[in-house]
DNA sequence: TCAAAAGTGTTAACCATACACCCATGC
DNA sequence: GCATGGGTGTATGGTTAACACTTTTGA
């Protein structure tokens, strides 16, 4: 069924950088690619947008039929238009950056997408078209993001402890923090309302269990009406 | 001369929102529309992407043959998908936000653009399309933006004065600065290397002439490189 | 009892804020 | 001489940064 316009119109295509946590690596999900060009090679999950879909629908599908994943936290990256950044020709892609909390869900493990795979941001393989590029700037988003947007815990199970917490910061930030000085800043922050202390300790440690806490989205939000602005 | 396709295409096109300053207000550069949708009504200048020439490429070509504009910092803001948004079918378009040193340029002097006009910001006419949407996008990170990455000396003439430089800042924060204060930030910071001194003063002014400063781009770039961080 | 991580305060340096008067110039 | 904006310093309060030991728990 062929589409004829009076103009030559570029594809138009998604792709998404989606970061995990595990407590020790920031990670990536990519694909391998099945088919020409790139073939065998690992590439960031992403596909054309259908016409009746709006672009982060586009995402969300492309992202399901991938890798599984559902539910994932997403923002709008950037736009990679360079005319050659495609050997099949000119392909302009919206790239989205996405967190998902690796610990919460057994993300991967029932889907067919046997050729998805998590890797730590600081081994990736090389990538397709100009995949790192985009790598690249979701990275540095998220760098600069987490500092000033509550976003980190997106990337962290519901419950969680302040060090689970601090560690995540250092492994985005790429620079160590001190432990009480972090502790002060983030329980002290909008009157102590942020975080909520559940009650609950780990389980299963082999040294003192540790409280967990968690994040407090309503409080947060109803501040940042108000003008309260999150800061590392 | 149709062109064929297998899948249908969204048409794909580009947006300018830019910004001028002119010591009293921030205004916006739009166009009145020629032709059908929105005719008559107030637009962003902007239009479809062609095959070879890059995102940025397609924006600085609309904004020269729509309003004469040339030489213009552009960075891209967002890319608007939503599926309705454009009533001629499925449009998506990369949104791309501008700033020009209105004083230094007689900018629209000598164009045959006579449908293009500077508004101010805060008393734009109805926008076609979701140009407003994409108007109050612009107009949150320009605000975002400008404390912490040195662009607004790209809205002001090579040579200004310190209050010219605040009069900016207040105008585009939207609040008040307090004069002593943001002299003291200003020269100080980067070890007082970022604005230099021309040993100018301003003429024809009918009270005591301020001196004109410089922006020290060359040293801001280095400093940036060793990761300094301009703020404020 | 040892290992491993949790939890906890104080001090000093720095930075942000608030604030008011005299100066130079043109009319 | 008056109106207009240019130019300047200090004191206070708050924020950040540096820093080390005791506690709890399981192995």
């Amino acid at each position: 069924m062929p589409h004829t316009y009076e103009y030559p119109r570029p594809s138009l295509t998604v792709d998404a950088v989606v970061f995990g946590f595990d407590d020790q690596d920031l990670k990536v999900l990519l694909i391998q690619r099945g088919l020409e060009p790139f073939q065998g090679k690992w590439a960031l999950p992403g596909g054309f947008v259908h016409m009746d879909e709006p672009l982060e629908a586009a995402v969300r599908r492309e992202l399901k039929e991938e890798t599984g994943l559902t539910n994932v936290f997403l923002e709008q990256l950037y736009t990679f238009g360079d005319v050659a950044r495609d050997p099949r020709g000119r392909v302009v892609s919206v790239a989205y950056y996405g967190l998902v909390k690796l610990a919460d869900h057994q993300v991967l493990a029932a889907t067919d997408a046997s050729n998805a795979a998590w890797f730590p941001v600081a081994e990736l393989p090389p990538l397709a078209f100009d995949h790192d590029r985009i790598m690249e700037a979701a990275h540095k988003r998220l760098q600069g993001k987490v500092r000033y947007q509550p976003i980190g815990f997106e990337l962290l199970p519901k419950k969680f402890t302040l060090s689970n917490l601090q560690h995540l910061y250092e492994t985005i930030l790429e620079r160590p923090l001190d432990k009480r000085n972090f502790r002060k800043k983030i329980l002290g922050m909008a009157g102590g309302d942020l975080l909520i202390d559940t009650g609950e300790i780990e389980q299963d440690v082999s040294h003192r269990a540790a409280r967990l806490f968690s994040f407090n989205q309503k409080r947060y939000q109803t501040l940042e009406k108000k003008g309260f602005n999150f800061e590392l």
